[in-house]
RNA sequence: GUGGCUGUAGCUCAGUUGGUUAGAGCGCCUGGUUGUGGUCCAGGAGGUCGCCGGUUCAAAUCCGGUCAGCCACCCCA
């Protein structure tokens, strides 16, 4: 025997019951079928990258999984060669570099798939996770259309699913780093990934950072907090309040161009769904223009469940090539982990089932079969009961599991058929090759 | 990896001045005779009280360790 605790769930490793895995197939299905309206095709990377690969961007990450073999040979030890991917967006650089010439420009994909992080589980926080990614990677610059109409995309996407209203808050990294370089700082992106702590640790909490860490001086560090406090929905309001703090320079301006058209197309959305924000930095090295981040909308604690942004460098520099993206990811763990903790999402039936032929006392394994042969062929969710039970047992069977209908098959020389309606309790005659589920 | 809290049946939990065969609800299984479920009734299975060690005549209950879970930091979907 094994112990016990070894046949349990493991933390951070997500498993459904099958009623709660049927709503999330119908999920993937729904984002599927709007990625692919938009003109993303498919692609499935491996689950394994080389580990350089993984690091590229960063070397960050311990939180990496890496690959042993189980019955390792004694003495056999050293740095493992590859890893399991922690998201879709490296690796789809790498697919990208390494099918270049049989790859249409702008190449758009999307991409469904687990991931893999070494963290601490949490609310929210899975060591095993699926996202949905769609992504666009260009030889040649990729034009701001885009930039604006990622996040519309996951907005679509989260509409059609009903989790609830969200925020997707917008900046651009160029302003981010525009700005501090004006003010003369070359840390650009430690202030960064101090600011995008504001959220949580406020601004003092900033301040002190800025001033612990960093060394910056009073004067700067509230430059740095009047703009991380600008946010707004309206293009022009925002990218003024930027001006108006008196910061100049090249890279902000373009910045700013970037910042007032994404806001400007998205302005036409319900109010709420989209804010400039100039706090959201994001954390992944790569992003160099555009960033998003996407969260419920009631829920500021819960953490971010759609996020990406612009990326000047990540696929080329596999190359050394110019290789923009740009891409966001939905993640649909999180979010639907979370909608099953709420009580949210609301099964149904234990199985796609949709009509149950029953095997009454007195009929033939043939009689029964026959029936759901007819049934299955055209093209009704049927299945056959097993084996001549008692009624009883069988209507109970079909009932837990939530099957709307159980048929019973014409037995004998002068038999029926009729189905019976579980919802309704109705019972009548019918006929295998004309009857559908309602 | 660091810190805090928690650990009793499949699930939610009750059970402490340490004391005989550890409980409830829900769930699960069986039955309530003959071809019909969801209600009701009866019965049943299921627990080394996370694990190891210590204190004690005696520990689910006290102490130590360990493992696991949750939360925070970190990081991020």
């Amino acid at each position: 025997m094994i112990e016990k605790q070894k046949l349990k769930p493991i933390s951070g490793f997500p498993e459904w019951t099958p009623e709660i895995r049927m709503v999330e197939q119908a999920w993937i299905d729904r984002i599927r079928a709007i990625f692919e309206s938009y003109g993303f095709a498919p692609i499935e990377t491996r689950s394994v990258e080389p580990v350089e690969v993984l690091l590229k961007q960063g070397d960050t990450d311990k939180e990496i999984y890496a690959l042993r073999r189980l019955l390792e040979e004694e003495g056999a030890g050293g740095e493992p060669d590859y890893a399991l991917h922690y998201d879709l967006t490296v690796p789809m650089a790498r697919y990208v570099a390494a099918n270049l010439n049989d790859l249409t420009f702008p190449f758009k994909r999307y991409q469904i798939q687990r991931a893999w992080r070494g963290e601490r589980p949490q609310e929210g926080r899975f060591r095993e996770f699926t996202q949905c990614d769609i992504d666009v990677v260009d030889q040649r610059d990729i034009p701001l259309h885009f930039d604006a109409e990622m996040p519309a995309i996951v907005y679509e996407v989260m509409q059609a699913l009903e989790v609830g209203p969200t925020v997707t808050r917008i900046n651009n990294r160029k302003v981010l780093e525009g700005f501090y370089r004006g003010l003369g700082v070359d840390a650009a992106h430690e202030v960064i990934r101090i600011v995008d702590k504001q959220d949580k640790i406020g601004s003092a909490g900033v301040a002190k950072m800025l001033t612990d860490d960093l060394a910056l001086d009073d004067a700067t560090i509230a430059k740095v907090l009047e703009l991380a406090a600008i946010r707004g929905a309206k293009a022009d309001e925002v990218v003024g309040g930027v001006r108006a703090l008196g910061v100049s320079g090249e890279l902000l301006e373009q910045g700013l161009d970037e910042l007032h058209f994404v806001m400007r197309e998205l302005e036409a959305y319900p109010e709420g769904a989209f804010l400039a924000d100039l706090s959201v930095a994001r954390g992944l090295a790569y992003y160099t223009g555009t960033v998003y981040e996407v969260k419920f909308a009631d829920e500021p604690d819960f953490p971010t469940i759609c996020g990406g942004g612009r990326y000047e460098n990540l696929v080329g520099s596999l190359l050394n090539k110019h290789l923009p993206g740009i891409g966001i990811s939905i993640g649909l763990t999180r979010i639907f982990s979370k909608l099953v903790k709420d009580g949210k999402i609301a099964p149904t039936r234990k199985t796609p089932t949709e009509v149950l032929v029953c095997w009454p006392p007195g009929g033939t394994y043939e009689e029964i079969k026959a029936a759901a042969v007819a049934l299955r062929r055209r093209g009704i969710k049927t299945e056959q009961f097993h084996e001549p039970r008692k009624m009883k047992q069988q209507m109970a069977y079909a009932s837990n599991k939530g099957v709307p209908h159980v048929w019973f098959p014409a037995v004998g020389a002068d038999g029926a058929h009729e189905v019976k309606n579980l919802t309704t309790g109705e019972q009548q005659a019918a006929d295998p090759s004309v009857w559908t589920p309602d």
